[in-house]
DNA sequence: ACTTCACATTGACCATTGTCAATAGGAGGA
DNA sequence: TCCTCCTATTGACAATGGTCAATGTGAAGT
């Protein structure tokens, strides 16, 4: 066994690892996290993510261009990043108006961070 | 936009933010880290991945058990983190004995780190 | 040489996924 | 009300992916 041990505190082994490293993960937490990284698999949805991510808000109608696809393409693509819960739409007028959750991408990172 | 400065450093400014959020992924560079969250997005994967990490090196025999699969399958899962470049495999006699690539691992949480 | 053991590869099957044309829904303007 | 605009949904298709039985490969022991 290789956990790496931080110190002793109240009784309780510290070990400095996030979840992947520190113990076998479980099948709920697997079929949990592997669904944030399913929306991250994809290099169209990717490329969206981070447009939305570079600024605060976008709205659906100026991804299409950047992205090079077509109007439900996109739609399908924020449908599954809003799943993961790695954006969030708001709509306002007849414009969806895109932005990332900070939160959850912090989540995704610190679960790899050995 | 909503690049958030750090400072000029060498009349260079500096920005605070990985790539995801600093500006606009290239297709490369989309297409390469897909790859990567590919690998990660099967609970198997996860879960033969978190058994890696846990421990210093596992050969392929002792992972059938805990994952419930078959060797075939195991064999099919090893490959593609491989490829991924989350593991390395090294062959020792008729044992094959994986170990996690912290640097890979690392890499992949920098990217998301808002 | 023969056998055994650990792993890789192949082939087949079914499920899932990315894509777009066509259509539907719903909000705002004339 | 009618029309236009933006987005979501549906349906279809090809491509990809997870799984395992069968087979191949290669190393170690007898």
């Amino acid at each position: 066994m290789a956990q790496r041990t931080l110190g002793v505190v109240d009784n309780t082994v510290v070990n400095c690892c996030s979840p992947l490293v520190r113990e076998a993960l479980s099948d709920e937490e697997a079929q949990a996290m592997s669904l944030i990284f399913a929306a991250l698999s994809d290099p169209v949805r990717l490329r969206l993510l981070s447009l939305v991510a570079s600024v605060d808000e976008v709205c659906s109608c100026n991804l299409e261009g950047p992205l090079s696809k077509s109007q439900p393409t996109v739609s399908h693509h924020t449908r599954i990043l809003a799943e993961a819960g790695l954006i969030v739409g708001q709509k306002r007028g007849r414009w969806m108006w895109w932005s990332v959750v900070p939160d959850r991408l912090q989540a995704a990172a610190t679960f790899l961070q050995p």
